[in-house]
DNA sequence: CCATGAATTCATAGATTACTTAAATCACCC
DNA sequence: GGGTGATTTAAGTAATCTATGAATTCATGG
């Protein structure tokens, strides 16, 4: 069910979560999730993927403990499991931010400004 | 340099963020900069990895920005390009401190505790 | 200039991951 | 019970990633 238990060096749980969240579609499912839940259907239209790659990408995060489901009828629903998990993708952002300026920066230190 | 440059959609440029922490050897790498720069020498130490090993560990997170290096002589040292790098790796501890935390209340709401 | 230590690059075999299509489940309604 | 829409599972192939050992670069000191 999940993945990301006891048993497992820290390092190796930690690496896990973080490739669970190496995919673009992984990205673009948790962004999604994290303004709040949504059907399986829902996803479908949002992102745009095929059914079965949508749900082993589901999958995936879902063994990273990062979502969880629930079924109402033929519907199944998916949400975060915890606000934290919003909190990561918003430090992802900042580190981004701060790396493509500094990007940005070094290479104007080497040949000037446009 | 730095592969997390712009004509880059954004959950690309973040998929590649994320993976390029996907990684046990990566991971531990990355907690021993955020704690203060190290030349490769002592990170061959600090991981016991293999010489070439390490190198591509840390051109993987070189290229996404995450780290940046300078030498000195024979000596080249590693260091993270920013403070936001540390806390994302706090953001992940600590979703991995809840998911974990929720795993194991989640299992004894179906076993009962030990 | 050659030897040496430090670090990186190269090449390849082996393992993992992702995409695609088809088949299977599952819950519901008639 | 059969049909239908929603979702998941399976299986195969293609693509990507990792580890390893040999070769290479780079800077220094003799």
């Amino acid at each position: 069910m999940n993945d990301l238990r006891n048993s497992k060096p820290l390092y190796v749980a930690k690496a896990e979560l973080f490739k669970s969240l190496g995919h673009p579609a992984r990205i673009r499912i948790l962004e999604l999730l994290v303004a709040g839940e949504m059907s399986v259907s829902n996803l479908l239209a949002a992102t745009g993927l095929e059914p079965s790659s949508l749900s082993q990408h589901l999958n995936v995060v879902k063994h990273t403990g990062l979502v969880q489901s629930s079924r109402a009828g033929n519907i199944v629903t998916y949400r975060v499991t915890d606000p934290s998990v919003g909190e990561f993708l918003a430090a992802a952002r900042s580190v981004l931010a701060t790396t493509l300026g500094r990007a940005r920066q070094t290479l104007e230190d080497l040949v000037g400004p446009a």
